[in-house]
DNA sequence: GCTTATATTCATCAATGGATGAATTAATAA
DNA sequence: TTATTAATTCATCCATTGATGAATATAAGC
């Protein structure tokens, strides 16, 4: 922003001060390409800015990296806390709505849980980001209680892995990029996480076919009227 | 392995060919850190090999990627879907545990399939990789086809998001990092993949809850007998 | 045995990236 | 008004990286 050296003349117009467009664009380009991928320089540009700002406002890469991560995702996480954790009734649909809801709102989500899930960037600047995860890992545990106090849980299942498969249903989907969810017909349109929380809900509260005998044994002793 | 210049001495021993060794190393390098972070440096001293072979036998990293790739991951692949073509009735169980089993004998595959999903990564390199998913997914087609033929699937379930939850139950597990799985409660022992083939089977067939009535109205017409 | 093809290391180049110290200018405090 | 603090750009440094062009030594063909 600054064309010549030196502290710039205080302006009153509204462009960002140097750190916020820093935020942003580096928002924007570890979404983008990840934080191995995107070099400092690249976020300045972005920024307009000089690249040495990134150290004196955040330190270092990853210093700016984390502070991205901090700003972005705290209070996204806080709202989504606040939809669930009221003690209305907790069905997967709500769940699943309330968190389509989030990761709509915030578009590098997505990204963000990509990079934690390979572990293959720089561990320094993914403590923030791995803390956030954890916290809603744990929660889960909440959630899956809650649900048992209004249905009777398939005792055939294992509650810890019901979480896991939990969790696949709502966040695979949503990392698998645009070419594979084509691949797949599903159309990634305005509302699709929202028809996605219902098509999960309903696998889950029916299963998979109409009927429940064990596999393919040709006997058709149909369960629905 | 040769320490002075020139070709080496045929040796009648056991040893590994260069290019062997560099294929090994890469898999083992790439699989552990991906495409980006791994130099040739690094591949060619795990390999004991000096550097400039990456460039003798495979013309550049993305070269040497490309024919890891190839050479690891076709004789798998084969196998898996010779495994399932046969036209016994196919269920979701046999399928998954085709599947997993495939995973379980090929150590590498989940992280390239992370590198697949997660387009961080040069697209070059990338072109058989992504065949080969392309492949799995567009069989996939078949898959639900198969269960079709034996099985009534929910009509209120759209069946390309089926795949794509299929998919999901399968492909998300074995990407989680082992923290995030043992915060979850799983246990990663000799056959836990197994254990998760019959867990998602049940998941499908039996639905989550033990009646199958809209969420949580508390009216209670229990299905099983 | 001589020549050519094959396999290997070595030295180095050019590009890129993160980190830094210094210089510069404005705002603010004393 | 002057001294200090804050906010910027600039020029480099140094490490790492992928790519290359020799140089060198053995194997193979004739």
């Amino acid at each position: 922003m600054a064309t010549r050296k030196g502290r710039p003349k205080r302006i009153e117009t509204d462009q960002e001060s140097a750190r916020q467009s820093l935020i942003d664009a580096a928002r924007q380009s570890f979404a983008q390409e990840g934080f191995e991928k995107v070099s400092i320089r690249k976020i300045a540009q972005v920024a307009g800015v000089d690249a040495a700002m990134i150290r004196y406002y955040f330190g270092s890469k990853a210093g700016l990296f984390e502070a991205m991560v901090q700003e972005t995702l705290a209070p996204v996480i806080a709202q989504f806390q606040s939809t669930i954790d009221p003690k209305a009734p907790l069905n997967p649909l709500r769940l699943m709505q309330a968190y389509y809801r989030m990761i709509a709102a915030t578009p590098m989500l997505p990204k963000l849980i990509q990079q934690v899930l390979s572990q293959q960037d720089s561990p320094e600047a993914f403590a923030i980001l791995s803390a956030s995860v954890d916290n809603i890992i744990k929660r889960s545990e909440n959630w899956i209680q809650a649900f048992t106090q209004h249905n009777q849980i398939n005792p055939n299942l294992n509650p810890n892995w019901i979480r896991l498969s939990f969790i696949s249903l709502m966040v695979f989907p949503i990392l698998a990029p645009k070419y594979i969810q084509n691949k797949l017909g599903v159309e990634v349109n305005e509302d699709w996480l929202m028809a996605l929380a219902e098509h999960n809900q309903t696998l889950l509260e029916e299963g998979l076919f109409t009927f429940s005998t064990p596999p393919p044994n040709e006997n058709n002793d149909r369960r629905e009227p």
